[in-house]
DNA sequence: ATTATGTTGGACTGGCCAGTTCAGTTGTGC
DNA sequence: GCACAACTGAACTGGCCAGTCCAACATAAT
């Protein structure tokens, strides 16, 4: 029938085109058996349908990750390697450079927010919950190595600018669990487990009252009045 | 073979016995099924296996519920109703009688958690993220039955306080949002979701350190040192 | 006793799906 | 040109399970 990949392959460039496919084709599975997971749940999910959504045919699948297993992890490995990279990027925006204490913590908390309420993000941990009876490891993929790592970056951050005299605190861990849990907790109520979508000014203003409330916690200076 | 039920019915009250017997089984069988249902998922969980956990014949499943999904339903209602209860009485634990007002909210908090972090409550909220996308109408059971309702009766006694001038806020829907969002979210990591035990000890600390900063934040005179 | 209702175990149907196999195709490196 | 590796489509096996049906049994009310 149609054969797409070999024919973009070879246009673009002919060495590579062979590997190219491949690789490519192997992303595809691993987008499509997301795609699909996250709409069916693992159980649900057939192999033949994951394959149609690739645009590859079944046998390939199970060239490329051996069982429905494997192609869950993988799954996983993908999506949280992506998460951290996105949520690094929210907290990096935290950095001192004179700028207005309270604008700098509400713009950080908006992205950490624009990621926690991203479609692929809810999917995710809503599967993860449902499978992690089943398969507990998962659970290191996305809190050991994106939700830790994530809180202990903020941590370091928030104790700069405790060392730098701009906050009050003498353990940034806890200061970061509690400034992430302002931030998500009101928010998971809005979003219905991530059924509904979460407009940006909505985020904004989540954003903003739990910095309020974190700088009155937390202020170098006892806190101006709102 | 067995047949416990009966008897005990009997030996209870004779005229109900027969009634009272169909009740046991009804609730035998809401029980195994959520069990089964924790323990495998929706789809994984066979009727034989929810019937043999309940003491109980396959048919008589059918008998009472007519079909796996309003099982499903019928567990989350009763699920739902228990958890509503206990929530409800943590939070009536906040009442102004003059004591202190950090030791009751700790104690108030303290309780939340314990609902929170009860087995059935995480199982509960785990199999619901499972099965949100086949089954959305059962996100109205649980958090427009009970999350919105412990919000809102968690306001109003906030609002009492406010209003008695022991706490300074215009909004109490939104304290009560950020005091539950400091109590769950540093929990949540903590117990793997739901996965790891966390110990009562653990819960106090994390209820004090989320009073703490919810008093910084809206406590009536400028914060005592701590 | 009889009737009605609920229960039981077991057998049975129809459907779904993971994973395998295979014969045939396509593109690549040499 | 040839050999090689990946890919394809399709058929096939074996297992699991929702829901139904049935013949026999228990209990309560009349």
């Amino acid at each position: 029938m149609m054969r797409p990949m070999s024919g973009a392959g070879t246009s673009a460039g002919q060495r590579l085109a062979g590997a190219r496919g491949r690789i490519d084709k192997r992303r595809a599975i691993l987008d499509a058996a997301f795609t699909v997971f996250a709409r069916e749940g693992y159980a649900q999910a057939g192999v033949d349908v994951i394959a149609a959504e690739a645009g590859v045919a079944k046998a390939t699948v199970y060239n490329h990750f051996g069982d429905k297993e494997t192609l869950l992890r993988q799954t996983f490995a993908a999506l949280a390697d992506s998460a951290l990279t996105q949520n690094l990027a929210a907290v990096e925006r935290l950095a001192d450079h004179g700028g207005e204490l309270r604008a700098m913590l509400e713009d950080v908390g908006f992205h950490l927010l624009q990621c926690y309420c991203d479609d692929r993000s809810w999917a995710m941990r809503r599967l993860l919950s449902a499978e992690i009876n089943q398969f507990p490891d998962l659970l290191d993929i996305v809190q050991g190595q994106v939700a830790d790592r994530v809180t202990e970056a903020l941590a370091d951050r928030l104790a700069r600018l405790a060392l730098a005299g701009r906050l009050r605190t003498t353990d940034p861990l806890l200061a970061a669990e509690q400034f992430s849990a302002l931030l998500s907790g009101p928010v998971d109520k809005r979003s219905r487990l991530g059924t509904r979508h979460v407009p940006d000014t909505e985020l904004r203003t989540v954003a903003s009252a739990a910095v309020h409330t974190f700088l009155k916690a937390f202020a170098a200076e006892p806190a101006e009045a709102t």
